[in-house]
DNA sequence: GTCTATACACAGATAGAC
DNA sequence: GTCTATCTGTGTATAGAC
């Protein structure tokens, strides 16, 4: 499965992660009807995620965001209660991203080489595809309250958790070489958080997000596999 | 070489560091006493690190730096003109320290095989030795202005640039395959990078520095190395 | 060299007209 | 549902005593 065939099957757009959040936070905004709640979220996370790229949360002021989406500061605080709320807002629908998509395509496979290469690019095609979630999500992980803080630090353990048990099915069917497949799993998860957090350098190399996952698949089964079938083999 | 040697060769201490940006910027401190300035401002950048670990610069107050330091509003601007010049110094002085000791390592060995290991252990230990500085540097690098963001950009081509060419002379001379050595050298800073940006997790799986750095020399020599010569024979 | 006290700008947030 | 005008706290930075 290439990136394109990826955004056909699974991707929901992004008018649709507006709508998910409106349902979720309904009695923390104040606008009734859907279609204007809906399509401002959307103007709204846009333009936090255009500023914060920038220069971060804390440094957006609410005046900036006023600015960016042409709306003023009071419609502003009838779609989230504070500041501090959109930073959990979007926190909080960010990981729910990206363990739903996870989750399913986890689920899809059965052979543990096919599962291996289809979570890997599973996740580099998704944060491909939200990367204005994943990258501030990662980036302003530090500015939410500790409580919160250990949910995303389980949520790393238990995306990198789903690696290394495929690795550990595979070393028991033999197709995977035994090792330290805790650490192998965490170079994974560098690999592909490469992809959203340094896109300036791939759009310069003129790296698709194709070649960046077959390259990093390839490294990752040219070490793991017991004996180095030729990709083109298999799929 | 592992950690222990490294730190002992080539790691200059906390205190070093902080008098080279006294000796930087004296025009700039008010302080003329050298010992007394430069023990102030190894109190200062400590303390920066461990509030913006936690928030980030941009959330951390003078009125926060003035309670860790222990110091008063009023001296501290006697070591800095303002906020923005303070995060300027550490930003110059972090990407000082990564080019001079890089520089240094990359000059010292002439086999690749030997070459690529020395320089992405080195890189990973000296990661190690001045974390706060490489995750400030890494973290905090949206907040300084464009015109100086050119040059972090620059010093991440540079870096991995080392690698590359590394990686180039060794297919030449048939000790690594062919390949794209571009993407290689990018999923070996990626790595790196994992280290100083994750230390929690390796904390928590208990791995050390030298574990990492030896399987993610691993990964790569069993995907670059022509013949899969046994790591043991070397060194 | 370091302190306390203070100036002044700008942030987040709300009230109330339309 | 959206706007403008405004309140109040906190931030950076400085003046001037010690």
């Amino acid at each position: 499965m290439d990136y394109k065939e990826f955004t056909k099957l699974y991707a929901s757009s992004s008018w649709e992660i507006a709508r998910e959040v409106f349902l979720k936070n309904r009695d923390s905004i104040r606008i009734q009807k859907e279609k204007t709640a809906v399509n401002n979220l959307e103007k709204i996370f846009n333009a936090v995620f255009s500023i914060t790229y920038k220069k971060g949360f804390q440094a957006m002021s609410m005046r900036d965001l006023s600015r960016e989406t042409g709306m003023s500061l009071g419609s502003l605080y009838a779609y989230f209660t504070g500041k501090e709320k959109l930073l959990d807002i979007i926190q909080t629908q960010g990981w729910s991203i990206i363990k739903k998509d996870l989750e399913e395509i986890s689920a899809t496979h059965e052979n543990p080489r096919e599962k291996l290469r289809a979570v890997i690019k599973a996740h580099i095609f998704l944060s491909e595809f939200f990367r204005p979630w994943f990258y501030f999500t990662f980036m302003e992980a530090r500015n939410i309250k500790p409580t919160k803080l250990e949910a995303v630090k389980s949520m790393e353990e238990y995306t990198q958790q789903i690696l290394t048990s495929i690795l550990i099915t595979g070393e028991k069917q033999a197709v995977f070489k035994p090792g330290n497949h805790e650490l192998t799993a965490s170079m994974i998860k560098a690999m592909q958080q490469e992809w959203y957090l340094k896109r300036w350098k791939y759009r310069k190399l003129n790296v698709s997000v194709d070649q960046f996952a077959d390259h990093l698949i390839a490294i990752i089964e040219t070490f793991c596999l017991v004996e180095d079938i030729p990709p083109t083999k298999i799929e």
